[in-house]
DNA sequence: TTACAAGCTCAACTTAACTTGAGGTCAAGC
DNA sequence: GCTTGACCTCAAGTTAAGTTGAGCTTGTAA
């Protein structure tokens, strides 16, 4: 018996977990791709499923669909991306995991040092004022917004 | 000579690096006070300095404005915050910011554990699937949207 | 007293990442 | 053949945290 190849929209959500419009909209961002049935009707490759699987655990890393976006076209058109892909990618992206990971540390350690100072002074408190950006970083919309 | 106490928001957008329509906003949202001139100008006090000062870094930490107001609000009423009222805030956020290094932490062992891996199962791959809602604590818009 | 900077209000716009809804089509079972 | 559930498109709404702009008022320095 031939294998099941294509999956419909409805297929894909209850298999990845992710909502039908989110779904639509992956694909209006270029994320994930799909043909057309005669009638019209979106139909997936298995590949999807692996895609959809990055963008989640991409996103949960604090990457925003747009860098998602980038680092899929360096993927291979229409291929379920391999091991390999896959390897290259979440290396990145553990490197930035783990430069988020050690901004946040400072910040906390000032934040320590500061408990029971209290000074919060503009010009001396280590926490304030010293043009670090630390957990601003990777916020997704309140980047932008927070920068001028 | 009497001190000068009162200030304009033109002076505290200067003193505290926030924009005069940011500081509109925090008063929107009550997260600051003031009173009005007779010709309707705001005029601070200077706690409100102190205030400015615990908002940003707490933004810093992650934590949205309307977690920050609801911590202010249990701060004395038009009362400069005392050291002890730092102390107690400081204290509660480092411990968020401590939980949210560890997810993150956890995050990206995860992705280390899955490098070379690349099965990306919904059902078995760790990373996946699990509950586990990690980095997207504290995201600010990104958490009320991607919850259902 | 007259500029002109600084303030005021209020509405609308911005970004990311989706969701919701309206109005219409497709497909599969009975 | 008909009902029903799954799909489709496209526009508009949502949230956070502000920013921008228009139109009008205050305050202050020369």
């Amino acid at each position: 018996m031939a294998p099941v190849t294509e999956l419909t929209v409805g297929q894909v959500a209850a298999r990845s977990g992710v909502a039908v419009s989110a779904l639509h909209f992956y694909e209006a961002r270029g994320l994930i791709r799909s043909h057309r049935t005669s009638g019209n009707q979106r139909r997936y490759g298995r590949d999807v499923l692996r895609r959809v699987a990055i963008i989640r655990i991409a996103q949960e890393v604090g990457i925003s669909l747009a860098e998602i976006g980038a680092a899929l076209q360096s993927l291979p058109e229409g291929r379920t991306p391999t091991r390999e892909d896959w390897n290259l990618l979440s290396t990145a992206w553990r490197d930035g995991l783990d430069q988020k990971i050690s901004q946040l540390k400072k910040l906390r350690d000032g934040l320590t040092d500061c408990i029971g100072c209290g000074c919060m002074s503009i010009d001396k408190c280590p926490l304030r004022n010293k043009g670090d950006r630390l957990a601003r970083e990777g916020t997704g919309a309140r980047r932008l917004l927070v920068e001028r």
